[in-house]
DNA sequence: AGCAGTACGTTACCTTCGGTAACATCAGTC
DNA sequence: GACTGATGTTACCGAAGGTAACGTACTGCT
């Protein structure tokens, strides 16, 4: 009962401390790339092991929290650019450069949520986190499939659609925005105009080369 | 010199030995999932570990030489549904068909190679695979990309955009698939049906939904 | 004041895994 | 018969995730 006050006292100060790790985990990610382990990240926080481990339960929970603040925040972005007042080409061309921006602004945040030991040349047991970048790409997929269903009219069976379509586009935008970011053969704009004649049928309305049979 | 002989002799059964590696392993991963570890392989192929090493340099390379196998059987059925003789949309409709169908009948193996740690619920140090699949989709991506290129008239900076598309088009067939093999939330038909669909620029050619802004 | 509970923190340890060194064995060659 | 080279073994290392046991400071209660 009386417990109360005491864990009204210490929650405040648990909250804090939880922002405090993750922002020390965050650094070590950051710097140390995904083969950041426990034990680097407990003494950048200045801190040991267990103590990351009561306030995260594993690995994955401490990852978990960790993706969320980023994933949360890119997720805003997209949602804003999906709602902004414009045409539907406008709009499309907008969310997808500000994915591409996003990605373009932390890769070192995207390469660890998306890619687990990248550059790890010995021992690679990394974050892992092909088992979260699946969820992320899910929700993204999901939220955008919803907002397709919303916003178009697609017939019968138009809600199927739509989630296929959300899917396929975060898809495409996401494989795209990572050999992108990996290569940088063009420009952010270039890049954006190109997925966006892919989505508005492009493919469908070019002609055939001269030499060959048409693809 | 001489040597020439005994090495002969040796290589033969040391493809072979190879090979029957590849198969053990291949039967461990499929049974055990993405944890499958070294020390389960080799007793699989009733060796002991070092064998493997010896035979693979580490676990990278064991994962690489398990990928190429399956990877190469999927890029040539992927090539041999990207020339068959018919018109474009049927081409595209059958590529899609032959990847969904592909992943559909080795999920396992689908799994293991684009999803580490899956269904591991204790020390999640699984194949490292968030570094492998990526390659993969690349490799795909850049041959979709160079088929586009040589098959599609886009005027200038064609092969930029074709490269991108290549991309950005496996990325697509990729996320819905993975989504699709895990949900199965409609016939793979219909999911072929939907994302030719898309790629044909349907998005771009619906109608709004009469009480929102257009998407 | 003295006591119980609780969160914080540490050291020391366990297990598993990838990877390797050292040694043993058996084939064919000179 | 000694030599070479591939194949196989046992035993081990280091690093990682994860945990148990213990100590400590602060709190409120009696």
């Amino acid at each position: 009962m009386d417990t109360t006050h005491r864990t009204t006292d210490q929650q405040k100060p648990a909250e804090q401390r939880r922002r405090e790790l993750l922002e020390a985990a965050d650094r070590v990610v950051l710097r140390d790339g995904p083969k950041a382990s426990m034990n680097a990240i407990a003494a950048e926080a200045g801190i040991t092991k267990p103590i990351l481990y009561r306030h995260f339960g594993d690995k994955g929970g401490l990852y978990r929290a960790l993706a969320t603040r980023h994933t949360d925040a890119l997720l805003a972005a997209l949602r804003a650019a999906l709602d902004a007042p414009s045409d539907r080409r406008r709009r499309v061309e907008s969310t997808l450069d500000t994915y591409l921006a996003s990605i373009e602004a932390m890769p070192q945040v995207y390469r660890f949520l998306m890619h687990p030991a990248e550059e790890s040349h010995q021992s690679e047991q990394g974050f892992d986190v092909g088992r979260h970048s699946a969820p992320l790409l899910r929700r993204m997929g999901e939220e955008l499939g919803q907002v397709i269903a919303e916003r178009i009219d697609l017939g019968a069976g138009g809600e199927a659609q739509a989630r296929i379509w959300g899917h396929g586009i975060v898809g495409m935008m996401h494989a795209a925005g990572d050999w992108w970011l990996g290569e940088r053969p063009c420009s952010r704009a270039a890049l954006v105009t190109a997925l966006a004649d892919l989505l508005w049928g492009r493919l469908s309305l070019a002609d055939d080369r001269p030499d060959g049979p048409g693809f």
